[in-house]
DNA sequence: GTGTTTCATGAGAATCATTATCATTAAGGC
DNA sequence: GCCTTAATGATAATGATTCTCATGAAACAC
């Protein structure tokens, strides 16, 4: 009944992307910014370069790298906003006037939360460290 | 044309809050509960137990002590969800499969932050870590 | 280069969390 | 108990995000 016939091409399960100049663009706005920005934040900036694209395929594109791991995503207020992130595990301190934000490395951190963790009986520990501050830039009154 | 009449009664800006039953109880749940919790969910919960509240009002008093600085706000895919935080500053370990948080003191960290900060000449540091892993009682198979 | 397939895009409508409006209710102080 | 005023609730409105589906363009084979 259910048998799958062997002559049709069992094409496999694939999860392509493909490059379009929309994609770029999108990628290349996150990249310039410091940084979170808003989907709306993104779609304007775009459409101020000049660069035809729409909201949907902003969205779309943000879901999509976010859950490729290649953003971060956070609430701010209502809505997401998404800032671009490197693959490998580091921490953020973010000027909380301008926004500039840089990556730390911290191994002694990695350590320090595993063994927290192992302290509760937690397996498996990951963490996430954010650090607010106020800039040089924004020291200057 | 535009000048205040000096005999009003100037009422001072005050800002009170008034004790209800509705705010005692969505407070209530968030502390029953371990974990981050939407409005829509302390909604329901309580509408289940038999106390009557309006979705405004949960909103409304989610928005208000997560200003006060009572609750901490996520992002949960496209809304928000609230998790009780007491007021004294500490970090979170939070079980990614049952969601039960144990709040963490750590000295140490805030000195390191702050070290950090200084290291690329930010002032006035503050930060926040969160761990995941598996707690004891999920790691059973 | 040309054709074919299939995914990505765009325009608009639809969805749904959240917020605003405003009449009504009930705290808190006298 | 009365008065003032903040809090509530019902409803509508807002606005970000997602869905639908027809069209356009990558990627790939020939």
């Amino acid at each position: 009944m259910t048998s799958i016939d062997p002559t049709a091409s069992s094409t496999p399960p694939r999860v392509s992307e493909r490059k379009t100049r929309q994609r770029e663009r999108i990628a290349h706005c996150l990249d310039a910014a410091s940084g979170f920005q808003t989907a709306q934040q993104v779609y304007d900036r775009l459409r101020g370069d000049g660069t035809p694209v729409s909201l949907p395929t902003v969205y779309r594109t943000l879901t999509a790298m976010a859950e490729g791991g290649e953003l971060d995503v956070r609430a701010d207020d209502g809505h997401s906003a998404y800032r671009r992130c490197s693959p490998d595990h580091h921490h953020h301190l973010v000027c909380r006037h301008c926004g500039r934000t840089i990556e730390v490395q911290a191994p002694s951190l990695e350590s320090w939360a595993t063994t927290v963790g192992r302290t509760y009986g937690f397996t498996d520990i990951t963490h996430v460290t954010e650090m607010s501050g106020t800039c040089p830039d924004c020291q200057e009154v």
